[in-house]
RNA sequence: GCUGGUGUAGCUCAGUUGGUAGAGCAGCUGACUUGUAAUCAGCAGGUCGGGGGUUCGAUUCCGUCCACCAGCUCCA
């Protein structure tokens, strides 16, 4: 006799145990109609799930998050009965839902093409369009095995061995004669998934691991309708007209070329908005209390076999060779840096001791990790380390967090990803280190209030630590700042401070980066402002245009007196007409044009049009520099 | 590095039974002196990613190398 309690606090009574189904027919037939999983005490179940006792219960649908998903979800159930008709060798693997749809895993010797990936949407549309229903058989862990031995699933099979106790009953999912193994909860029925799309296919490893066999993975995405699944891939086209890559080309920012893979060349204006970042970051490390340095590019082999980096990283390090040297081109700035600390002897008063580089460093990347400007070979961080005590590890950690919160802010990111990544195997150092670090790191991110992410394991073998990401245009994360807790270097390489107690110590350092590399991180800015950067970064923040050669000698000293303010603006004096030059710079997206016409010259005054297309209208030379001095000033994605 | 795809003018792209390449924009020249998102006309521009092979003949077919793109792996 369950009774049965609602989200809206109602109850109902059932002479006998019911499924959810039931309870959404009871409650109505639109909502049975919707009905696509339950939620018991909190628990996400399958619409047949049999309830026996008193329980609360709510009703997912497909307006639920959490239906949308689960809607993904068995769209890869969907791919696995279509492709298995299509292709019956196919063996299965795994079929997840992540962030915007789901994918699924294949071992097929025939290499999908793009004409196989329609034939497969369409077979997948017309099984989905029959509308046929989902069946959930729980088995024994033993009728598990039987069941995929007998449908030759060796991939099942060992998820079944490695990752399912004997004890458990796994849910056998029926699709007609397709039979997948999943926790679920899945659709009842297949009409939730008739709205899908399958995006792309590729290569992805077993279980992750690239020593095991490269598998067909296909992606897909799916939405609860039809418009819904329109408007998505509509935003994803548009998305895409964000690349850097593609604004950067557009915009003359950078170019990069096949003589030398991952590496930037510099265009005028993409280099403003680099030094305009660089002198913000300067200023910001100073008043930190850090002090800049500068070191060598070329360092002997033998420091990096002192640092460690030779035994681990020596593949990807570019080396040279002279005389009877060899040299790497360095791939990081910390070994450089201690050799700075280890000059002359460092008292506990010197602690801490903030020194910061620009630096450039090369690291030969795997060909296919790179990407545009964001994943490169040859890039510069911002990075700096921190030599403090083990007590200092807390409050120097919450001034970096500020301080990074202050320049992301400043350039307009609201949204950081935090994680938090721990010990991993193998490491040095003593458990009761670690266990201090880890909560120095953890209590600084709660003490802001920040939600974080733990990745358990995911540490570097010196010291754990936090990183902060950010999103590029199609919802890509990349790791921009970091701050790491280093236990080990500063001993290997005889960093020493004396003490209060005129002992000698190693230090603690902590590397940190807050943009990680210039190069990764005015990638993600382009992306973010799609080119139209705020006034401050803008290449070019202001143009100047006359409409005839009448004003070209008003415009040369209007221009004259804003290069003397500062201001960075370009001048366009071009026979042309005056719609062509708003055009351009429109496109080119420049702040403000200042067009200057008779009416102008003879009122002393300029037109000012925003890249907005907004006509601000006449005004006096005065108010237009007071406007500019206003745009100046405004730092943040809201303020402009 | 791995799987798949792509590489044609400065840019965006056409170019199928293999017969030495085309458009728009940009560029250059000339005319036009123009009032808020494209004035008109003419000209020029390419060892079709590199180097091989097959062929009388290869942008096209084959294998190889390079780069780029998507994802996987990696990311000190």
């Amino acid at each position: 006799m369950p009774t049965i309690t609602l989200p809206d606090g109602s109850q109902r009574q059932f002479d006998s145990p019911v499924t959810v189904m039931q309870v959404a027919e009871a409650i109505g037939p639109g909502l049975a109609k919707a009905t696509v999983a339950g939620r018991i005490n909190g628990q996400l179940v399958d619409a047949c799930e049999l309830i026996g006792h008193d329980a609360t219960l709510s009703i997912v649908t497909p307006k639920d998050p959490e239906g949308l998903e689960i809607i993904r979800h068995s769209c890869a159930h969907l791919l696995g009965h279509a492709i298995k008709q299509l292709w019956p060798e196919t063996r299965m693997a795994i079929g997840p839902v992540i962030e915007n749809g789901f994918y699924y895993d294949v071992d097929l010797e025939h290499r999908l093409t793009d004409e196989d990936m329609a034939a497969l949407e369409k077979r997948m549309q017309e099984l989905a369009d029959k509308e046929y229903l989902v069946v959930k058989k729980k088995a024994s862990w033993d009728e598990a095995v039987a069941t995929f031995e007998s449908r030759q699933e060796p991939y099942k099979l060992e998820i079944l061995e490695r990752d399912i106790p004997r004890a458990d009953t796994p849910g056998l999912y029926h699709h007609e004669e397709y039979i997948d193994m999943c926790r679920g909860p899945h659709v009842p029925n297949m009409r939730f998934c008739q709205h899908f799309k399958l995006m792309r296919i590729s290569g992805a490893y077993w279980r992750g691991d690239s020593n095991n066999k490269m598998l067909q993975r296909i992606y897909g995405t799916a939405f609860p309708d039809k418009k819904q699944l329109k408007t998505y891939l509509l935003q994803l086209e548009e998305a895409e007209k964000r690349d850097h890559r593609r604004i950067g080309k557009k915009l003359d920012l950078f170019h990069m070329q096949e003589e030398a893979p991952g590496m930037v060349f510099w265009h005028d204006k993409g280099w403003r908005i680099y030094r305009e970042i660089e002198t913000y970051m300067r200023a910001k490390q100073q008043r930190y209390g850090y002090r800049e340095i500068k070191t060598p590019q070329v360092v002997d082999r033998t420091l990096w076999e002192r640092s460690g980096h030779w035994d681990k990283f020596s593949a990807q390090m570019f080396t040279t060779h002279s005389e009877n040297s060899d040299f790497a081109i360095k791939p990081m700035n910390c070994p450089c840096h201690i050799q700075v600390f280890n000059q002359g002897l460092k008292s506990y008063k010197d602690l801490p001791l903030r020194l910061a580089e620009f630096g450039s460093c090369h690291r030969n990347e795997a060909s296919g990790a790179l990407h545009g400007i964001m994943r490169v070979r040859g890039f510069v961080q911002d990075d700096a380390h921190i030599f403090c005590t083990e007590a200092q590890i807390q409050s120097e950690v919450s001034d970096f967090i500020d301080m990074l919160h202050e320049v992301y802010q400043d350039f307009g990111f609201d949204e950081i990803l935090y994680k938090l990544s721990t010990r991993p195997e193998q490491r040095v150092g003593s458990d009761e280190v670690w266990d201090k670090a880890e909560a120095a790191l953890a209590e600084s991110l709660d003490a802001k209030g920040l939600k974080w992410d733990l990745l358990p394991g995911e540490g570097a073998f010196y010291g754990p630590k936090i990183e902060f990401s950010l999103k590029d245009c199609i919802g890509r994360v990349w790791q921009c700042g970091t701050i790491q807790v280093d236990f080990s270097m500063p001993g290997r390489l005889g960093a020493q401070y004396v003490t209060d107690h005129q002992e000698r110590k190693t230090p603690v350092m902590l590397h940190r980066a807050v943009l990680g590399s210039f190069e990764r991180f005015i990638g993600i800015l382009i992306e973010q402002y799609e080119g139209a950067f705020p006034f401050w970064l803008a290449p070019e923040q202001v143009a100047v245009l006359n409409i005839t050669d009448r004003q070209a000698e008003y415009c040369q000293k209007l221009h004259e007196k804003l290069e003397e303010r500062g201001y960075r603006v370009h001048l366009d004096l071009r026979n042309e007409k005056i719609g062509f030059k708003i055009r351009e710079h429109t496109i080119g997206k420049i702040p403000y044009l200042l067009v200057c016409g008779d009416k102008e010259v003879e009122n002393q005054s300029v037109a000012v049009r925003t890249r907005e297309g907004e006509d601000l209208g006449v005004m006096s030379l005065d108010q237009a520099f007071e406007l500019l001095q206003r745009a100046a000033a405004r730092k943040g994605r809201k303020a402009d």
